[in-house]
DNA sequence: CAGTGGTCTAGACCACCCA
DNA sequence: GGGTGGTCTAGACCACTGC
């Protein structure tokens, strides 16, 4: 069995963990390591970049790699959509489009996708169901300036995400996560009371500089995001 | 100037995104890759690892690697030290002990931390303040089975996670978010009307196995949590 | 079986940056 | 200036898996 930058980076960690070095501490260099583990130097360097990746050492020329005094620790979760979300737990899917418009951008919305004067945009709400629950309520605003073919698309069968998904699946996005109050509208199609706590996904996307959608997901009552680290 | 693996990592996403390999298309080999370029198979691997890891392609061996239909998109972003949080917006940070007390664990603490009957915990809640102004409410749960000390700790001066982090800085963590309505308690000290949406984090983390500590940290109104991917 | 990605090695050169 | 990490190369062997 040869050592692989698995063993080593396992390896290291566990002497980390084990506070062999402690938080701040100096680990030797990779030359030392390599030499330690019989192995090149590449293989040490590949198992340190992963721990540093892992927010547990902090590398720097010259000074050399230390521990981190405190481990900078980050989640990550898969964006989810929301039709693959619900058939994943095996619940049935379904989808209807309440409104679909074309509208002149109202400012907040300008403002946001930094929109010039008179953008048209397609307005859409839906709601997404989970065996026969209300699961998500969808209010999403299209840029018709930068995806003209929005215009013509039928929403009426398949939500709006996955048009765009197909559409356009190479774009920056920027998601931010809150709790709302149900209003009447979202009470009565959420199947809550007014005043509930609701929580509240908002994503914006681009495409080479241009912005293509925002969209707004209200989550039925008691919804969580969870995740490991 | 010599190619480095980002010059063909970055060249490759941009043909890529240009569809000219469209979405479920086949990628060249690494070895034909490596010609294309005139660079080491290597390099072309680690760029390509890269892609990989960013969720736009999909390898395997023997079959190669694919553009992926849909790309997997996944957002990650730091967990919040809220003390850090705030002093990078540039306000001033206070912190409370509202209340301090050593109990029995509860059933639902039993239950979610997997803890034993009659485990002691120590109960602490707190608030943050960010330039005077309330910003978290902090209610934290700590086994003094897994952490004795905990229970000679003072946290009359700073808030338990930054003790934790200095005492235990290699968890596993679990976090989850959603939405909950402000009780009187909240409210008072939150300073905002009952039934208020609030946006609230739990987090429940273990070291080798062991449960450490559960806590439920509730947001000012209004707070979001924002990120890129 | 054979093609593809996964990884290791030994050596090399370079960029950075602390002393 | 010199030590450290960052990266590239050329070659090699292996693991997986579709044919």
């Amino acid at each position: 069995m040869k050592t692989t930058f698995r063993d080593i980076r396992d390896a290291l960690r566990a002497r980390i963990v084990a506070r062999d070095w402690p938080p701040g501490a100096l680990i030797p260099s990779e030359a030392d390591l390599a030499q330690e583990y019989t192995c090149a130097r590449a293989t040490v360097n590949r198992a340190m970049r992963e721990l540093a990746e892992e927010g547990l050492i902090e590398r720097r020329r010259k000074s050399g790699t230390r521990v981190r005094d405190v481990p900078r620790r980050q989640a990550s979760f898969e964006v989810p959509v929301v039709r693959r979300e619900i058939e994943a737990t095996g619940a049935r899917y379904a989808y209807t489009l309440i409104s679909r418009s074309v509208e002149l951008a109202p400012d907040w919305l300008r403002a946001r996708l930094n929109l010039d004067d008179k953008t048209r945009v397609l307005h859409l709400i839906c709601m997404h169901f989970a065996e026969g629950l209300p699961y998500q309520h969808e209010d999403r605003w299209i840029n018709l300036t930068a995806l003209a073919q929005a215009e013509q698309a039928d929403f009426s069968q398949a939500g709006p995400n996955e048009w765009l998904l197909a559409t356009v699946p190479y774009t920056d996005a920027e998601i931010s996560f809150s709790a709302i109050s149900a209003d009447q509208d979202l009470a009565r199609h959420l199947g809550c009371a007014p005043g509930d706590a609701l929580f509240v996904a908002e994503r914006m996307t681009a495409f080479q500089g241009q912005s293509i959608t925002y969209v707004q997901l209200v989550h039925q009552r008691g919804h969580q995001l969870r995740m490991r680290y």
